[in-house]
Formats: structure tokens, sequence, C-alpha cells
DNA sequence: GTCTATACCTGGATAGAC
DNA sequence: GTCTATCCAGGTATAGAC
């Protein structure tokens, strides 16, 4: 096996046992038994689990951009756009009643060790908030794109969270629909707006 | 010191650390040098890790009942109860911003770990959906009162997961004037169908 | 009820053979 | 690039003196 796709298997493993063991709970006998190595062979690819976590968070940081890139060129419409982010919770439903979003947690448990790759998760956020705003700017929503991208981060973010405690998928269903009508009212606005700025008697 | 003392030191001290550090993040030489204890006198007290997690909920679960019991006797408008639960988001900002909700992280980190005591830790969120549910179904949501109880349970729960992400301040005093604007919307929709259900003309 | 000493294990990390 | 062997720190847990 060549050592770039060792190397990749590594911290594909490493990116889901993050996720569903969390950052500390997870060892390097865990990582190395997931990818079949020894321990030893391990250190051959990593010097640290702070590494590792450095390449999860890069990996995350890419695999998001491409999402969220993807979606930009699919679907032309900001509010169309911005449901594919909200169906997030539906599409990934199972995996989040059972641990949660990757980012929230992530962000979470680094905080509480109070470790030095905060801010790196914290740019994961970011990638989605400034995403967002795009959207809600293209939606006509100009001087507020951010709060209403702030808003619709910490609402999914609430519902990740419930989801886990009381692993209720119709509670995400629900939440969905509401973030989706709210989302309509948020278009209206921006739409009332743009014709306010642009009247059509001249 | 008495016996009872010394373990109600040993909870207190786990239960701040379990919030600041995270339960696994917490060994026992930390509460114990917290309450100037000999590790080995540790376990004079507590056999095991999970007993001082059960003895940390416990405390927990009949520090919120108090809490909001005493919400209900001070305040008899539902409004003003609901308002009293959103308001814990600006008063616990400063701890928020640093180490998140001490329910909702618990119940992550517990999930993540796929630890016996979830349940345990889930019904701290119980505790708070019930409350919440009777304070709606006061202000006359009949039949969606727990739904809206989920709804603020989960907005409280992602502006604690971005309070911490960002450290802004700002956006939690944003999002608590939006959620209590909400609050007033729905107190219209409760009085509008109580008037429904007993019209004035008869 | 409190202490010291200690057993035992796991996890991070290294050295060096192949 | 991969392995085995090994070191050391720290964590849980116990025994037993005071």
């Amino acid at each position: 096996m060549s050592a770039a796709s060792t190397r990749e298997q590594i911290i594909e493993a490493a990116d889901r046992l993050f996720y569903e063991q969390g950052f500390e709970a997870t060892s390097f006998a865990d990582i190395a038994s997931a990818v079949n190595l020894s321990r030893g062979n391990f250190y051959y690819h990593f010097q640290t689990k702070d590494e590792i976590l450095d390449a999860v968070i890069a990996l995350r940081m890419a695999n998001t951009r491409k999402m969220l890139d993807a979606w930009e060129t699919e679907d032309r419409a900001p509010a169309a756009r911005i449901r594919c982010f909200v169906h997030i919770l539906i599409a990934n439903r199972a995996k989040i009643m059972l641990y949660g979003c990757p980012v929230g947690t992530l962000c979470h448990e680094l905080a509480k060790l109070d470790h030095g790759a905060q801010r790196k998760a914290g740019k994961l956020f970011i990638l989605f908030r400034d995403w967002l705003t795009r959207q809600f700017a293209a939606l006509g929503s100009k001087g507020d794109a951010d709060a209403l991208a702030m808003h619709l981060l910490a609402r999914s973010q609430g519902v990740a969270t419930l989801a886990t405690a009381f692993r209720d998928e119709n509670f995400i269903r629900r939440e969905v629909d509401d973030m989706c009508a709210w989302l309509d009212a948020q278009r209206r606005v921006g739409k009332r707006r743009s014709n306010a700025a642009s009247p059509d008697r001249t």
C-alpha cells in the first residue's frame, strides 16, 4: 500500500472515529486497528494525535467546501440552496441521532479540552456561516444576511443536539419544515425590499 | 470534616469539572485535589467514576427542579416564566461561551462514549421540556405545547453551541430578543384561540 | 475518615529490526 | 513502510496503616 493511500485511510478512519467516539476517547490503537496497522507503524505517518486532528479538520474543510460549491452550481436559486443546507438534518438523521453534528460536537469537545485546534475547528462553522450569508444576501436580505445565517445555523445546531438527546426523527422533520417555512417568509421580505429599492413606477 | 459534607464537596467539584473539562477528561486526581483529598481516600466516598457521574446528574436534577419551581412560584404569568428560561443564556453567557450548555454538552459526550448514564442525563432535558410544555399549555397552546417546548429548547441549545464556537455575546442577545419576540407572537395566537373556544357572544 | 503505598492497565510515543 | 519490543506517564482502583 502506498504511503499516500495509507495516510488517507488513516485520516478517514480518524475522521469517523473522532465523530463517533469523540477526539479524546479515540486512541491511536483504535485508529491503527481500524486500518489494520500496527501501533508502531502508525508513527511513521503521524507523530502526534494533534497532527491527526489537524488532518481530519483539513479533510472536513475540503469536503464541506466541495458540498457547498456543488449546491451553488446545481441550484441557482438561493432559497433552494439554503434548503439543501437545512435538509442535511434529514439526510444525516441516523448518525445525528447517535453522535450529534460533527462540527458542533467537535467544537464543544475542543473548547472543554482548551485545545489549540479550537480555532481551526471553528473555521468549519465559518465556512457554513459565510456561505449562508451569501445566499441570504442573494435572497435580498442585505444588511442582516449574516444575522440570518447565524440564526439558521444556530437552529440546525439545536435540532441536532435535541435529536441526539431524544432520538426523535419526527422532531427533526417538524423543525426542518418549520425552518423552510421561515425561509419562505424571509424570501418574501427580501422580495418586498428589492421592489422598494427599484420600484415599478419610474 | 463530616462524611456528608465531604461527599457534597466532591459532588460539587465534580459537577464543575465535568462541565468545564468534560466527563472523560476529568480524572479522580483532578477532583480529589480540588477538594484537598488524597486519591486513596477518594474511594471511601465513591467507588467508581460512574457513581460520581450519577451523583452529579442527581445534583443537577435537584438544582434544576429548584430553579424551575422558583420561577413558577415567583412569576404567575406563563410568558414571563418562559422568558426566565430564555434568559438563562444571558445570565450564564460567560460560562456558556467557554464551555457550552452543561446539559447539552454532557448528553453529547455520553452519547459518543455510549455511556449507560445517557438516559439519566437525558432526564435533565425532559425536566425542561415538561416544564416548558406546561407553560405553553397555560399560554393557550393546547395541542402543540410540547412541540413549542421542543422548539424553544432546540433554539436555546443552538444559541449555546454557536456562542461557544464564536464567543459572540451580541449574537446571544440578538437571539434571546428574537426568541422573546417569537414568544409574544405565540401568546397572541394562544389568546385568539382561548377567545375562539369561549367567545364573547353567547 | 483520612492517609500512603502500590498494583494494574491503557495510551502516547520511541528505537530499531526487517 | 511495516513490524515487534519497549518506555513512560497518567488513570482507575485496592490494601492496609493510622
